[in-house]
DNA sequence: TCTCGATAAGGTAGCGCTACCATTGAATCA
DNA sequence: TGATTCAATGGTAGCGCTACCTTATCGAGA
């Protein structure tokens, strides 16, 4: 009955890595008070502490989270979907959403849903069984399906840069159709008298140029033509939505577009055609990202925050996760018109 | 010792969410006969096959990952590391990573490691927390420790955007010393004599800007100017760049920019300037970006064919994750010029 | 007839961690 | 002094899943 089994006690399975275990042999204290001299300090001696710091310094001990996730359903990984990470409208969000989830020591998995939502039910599926602590909604529109898988996971949901009475869980956004509105008014205030708008074919986009449409009429101006183009919108879609509107002879003085992008688009294929901006043409972007403040002439655009609709995301999914109250769950983060030179 | 317990079984922990149990005693099965029916279905009958199928789809199962990752240590979780999600040059990559591992059923975790490198090591420590089946790199600069960080834990580990001889583990990329000077060779051949460059603030554009000057001297041209810009590169640091080289006065015909974004900002300058570009000042970008080629006059560009490094660096994981050899395991994807209007 | 191998299914024992409860010893109180 | 509280530590039992092994069943070959 002596030590006849020298041979190694670990089995068959396992990464080979440092373990939990090691750590505290090697502290010399049992795993459970290892455990907690990581994650909840204060409920252990200062010598404890000193003996399991440095024993994870000597081992290179990296906690293993799939573990503790398991044994403690608190995964820390929060879920963020957008559209498609090419458009850079929602980095700011998904940048400063990184960051706020770092700092809490959350980190993000990325996932794309695409344009068309064909992705969109194993997108989900890939989420949830990874069990995030949170899950963010960026700009997506998402199926009843989708909404009824989430809600039945019952993982706490952000969705953002939107504006809806009814969501899901929590929301972060503005209203498309006010900023639809506002922009006809801005335009208006200006002198502008004949009205366009470039428009990507995504549900915002569509709803914010409705509203523009709609508010140019009540303003008593004259039937706004609005040009779709495909989502995600470039600089390419940008000239040739202008070569439409002026093909069509209408006499335009000002355009409205869904994105910098397309602003720049359109005040590119302006230059080239010899027509002054804003002189002749005024050009509005959305988004106001950060080359538009420096173009020439500088950008007039719709101003959103992304970064604050991330950083709100994120207080909202660890409060959740922490178990305090968020507060309300439905937060209007506004906009502004950064009035520049282009219009 | 009747069936006085009815209390629930399932103890005070958990989530509450269905589980492969669950699943089994609907079907009838055994929960390893489920797992099998779900992760290898060619080893078990249609039978069983099909009332997994039916039990899965009457509770809404989704297979919790987490449990799964813990038990086979194989997590089908990828990290990649980008300075930051804002410069849109590594968005390509990241686009087509996430495309092809989501084909493969396999999920991408994304960290910023910042341009400084400060959080790099808590990000390391999150990653290999996660236990992934892969790291990819992207850009990034890592400190010796790091180096051995990743080494130690064992995760297989692709290194993209550049080329060195000495890479941790697998590689792909280009030679930025190749780009700088195909940009001389390029330029020279254009008939331009007096050579700039504006470059960002970072470790392989400072490289492709140092053979950029050693090749032009060998060409025979005279010294060459370079402005370094802070990284991320904007257009706005392009514009001062333009700016910084024309107050020094030194005749230039010619600026090499380390993005199209810079490259954009020159050209903006330029042209408020009164400098034609290209016949009075060629302009030459990097990275090819969706909008160079529809700029007016179009951007002459380095192409990287990022796309093509995502794919690739998602085959190096996925074939080492199966157990596959990859093959060589550093690739050089190359790189071309886009010779267009503005250079 | 018996053995053999292939196929299909099940049982057992963890993966590495933490929730929950039990225990200890010292400090506090009446 | 003994009852009571508290802080610090440890033990046990899983979290939900899968690797590994074993057992039943069947038809083919000797």
């Amino acid at each position: 009955m002596a030590s006849a089994d020298n041979a190694p006690k670990r089995s068959r399975r396992g990464s080979g890595a440092v373990t939990l275990h090691d750590v505290a042999k090697l502290a010399g204290v049992a795993p459970i008070t290892a455990s907690r001299a990581l994650n909840h300090p204060d409920q252990v001696s200062d010598e404890v502490r000193r003996k399991v710091g440095e024993a994870v310094a000597r081992t290179g001990y990296v906690p293993n989270r799939l573990a503790g996730g398991l044994a403690s359903t608190r995964s820390r990984l929060v879920a963020a979907v957008v559209p498609t990470i090419s458009g850079p409208v929602f980095l700011s969000t998904v940048q400063a959403l990184t960051e706020a989830l770092a700092e809490q020591r959350y980190q993000l998995m990325l996932g794309q849903a695409g344009y068309d939502g064909t992705r969109e039910d194993a997108l989900l599926e890939a989420i949830i069984g990874r069990r995030p602590d949170g899950i963010v909604l960026t700009g997506i529109l998402h199926s009843a399906q989708g909404r009824r898988r989430l809600l039945a996971s019952g993982i706490p949901v952000v969705e953002t840069w939107d504006l809806t009475p009814t969501p899901i869980d929590m929301l972060v956004g503005f209203s498309h159709a006010e900023v639809g509105r506002a922009v006809a008014r801005y335009l208006h205030g200006k002198g502008h008298r004949r009205l366009a708008a470039v428009a990507g074919d995504d549900e915002r986009a569509r709803r914010r140029a409705a509203a523009f449409q709609a508010e140019a009429l009540a303003l008593g101006l004259s039937a706004v033509r609005v040009v779709t183009v495909p989502a995600p919108t470039t600089l390419k879609a940008g000239r040739a939505g202008l070569a439409e509107l002026l093909a069509a002879d209408l006499a335009i003085d000002a355009v409205s577009c869904s994105s910098d992008l397309l602003a720049l688009g359109v005040m590119t294929e302006a230059r080239v055609r010899g027509l002054a901006v804003p002189q002749q043409l005024a050009v509005l972007g959305f988004g106001d990202q950060a080359f538009a403040e420096d173009l020439a002439p500088s950008l007039s655009t719709v101003q959103i925050n992304g970064a604050a609709i991330g950083r709100q995301a994120a207080r909202f999914i660890v409060d959740r996760a922490e178990g305090r109250d968020p507060g309300p769950r439905i937060v209007d983060i506004g906009f502004s018109i950064a009035g520049r030179d282009s219009a």
